[in-house]
DNA sequence: CGATATCTGGATAAATATATCCAAATATCC
DNA sequence: GGATATTTGGATATATTTATCCAGATATCG
């Protein structure tokens, strides 16, 4: 019962879109946690993730809080999950020892061209393409939605 | 650390692969679990999920096993994928209310994009394609590999 | 019918992902 | 400097996935 996605990899993005879409200097992870429903205890992990992938910046203390490190329209979806939950190419054969470049078998092939033609999608698509459409970011997903 | 796919899903298609490549009537689960190198105790759910799928028939006693129930040219990837593990399309706003039709905001709508894209691949592809380079699949996995 | 091989399914264990709790470090404000 | 707000990070709890164990049902063979 897998997603293709993580858990983690929808709160990372859900709190970069929240940081490019914020016009004030910094959010604090109470911010974050509040507009776009993530659990804030568990969303200071994933912070502090992005932050030591150099994603965000984060300032302690009094008014501090988080900052996109970046311009949204200079930051991938890609960056963003691979800096907290990385795709996973497959490269060698998951069976037994490494099988180098197009040495894969069928089955593992197909597979990675699945993980692959998602990597150019979300490397094609900036944060900034995300802001906007406010549906289902923050409250005014509650409002709009019937 | 999540896998886009998950271990279920993969050892399901190895399986179906290792029917689709036997000439045999049958196979039991300790053969395939033997050629594909999965555990033969969690195998055992995996193929019983496939059955009551309707994708393999299975056959109890002595000189049992399974067996596809359809020929591998008219079975998908996707339709493995979906009996074992399905991929969840967004349909509905993650956050709140469900949202109908083009509503979602413009980063779920850009996941489900992802998921649309394997989805349509793993629809093209046909078990039947999967079978023949031999490489990953069973003990020539290791015999080839350098 | 008895012995054997196999699938089926329940119970449990181990590993991993997600979530929560809370103390410590650090910065700001007065 | 003291009070307060915040990030950081360790410890722990819960949920889910993966893996294992084993008894029961069912079919074949002799």
């Amino acid at each position: 019962m897998a997603a293709m996605l993580s858990q983690t990899t929808e709160y990372a993005l859900r709190a970069m879109v929240a940081l490019a879409t914020s016009s004030s200097e910094a959010l604090t992870a109470q911010e974050i946690a509040a507009s776009s429903h993530i659990p804030l205890d568990y969303l200071s992990k994933v912070l502090s993730l992005l932050s030591r992938a150099g994603l965000v910046h984060s300032q302690r203390g009094r008014g501090g809080g988080f900052q996109a490190a970046r311009p949204a329209s200079e930051l991938t979806v890609l960056e963003v999950v691979t800096a907290v939950d990385p795709l996973r190419r497959i490269k060698t054969c998951p069976l037994g020892l490494p099988v180098h470049g197009e040495n894969l078998c069928p089955l593992h092939r197909k597979l990675d061209d699945a993980v692959r033609i998602v990597e150019e999608a979300f490397s094609a698509t900036t944060i900034e393409s995300l802001v906007g459409g406010t549906l289902c970011q923050g409250e005014t997903c509650h409002a709009k939605a019937v």
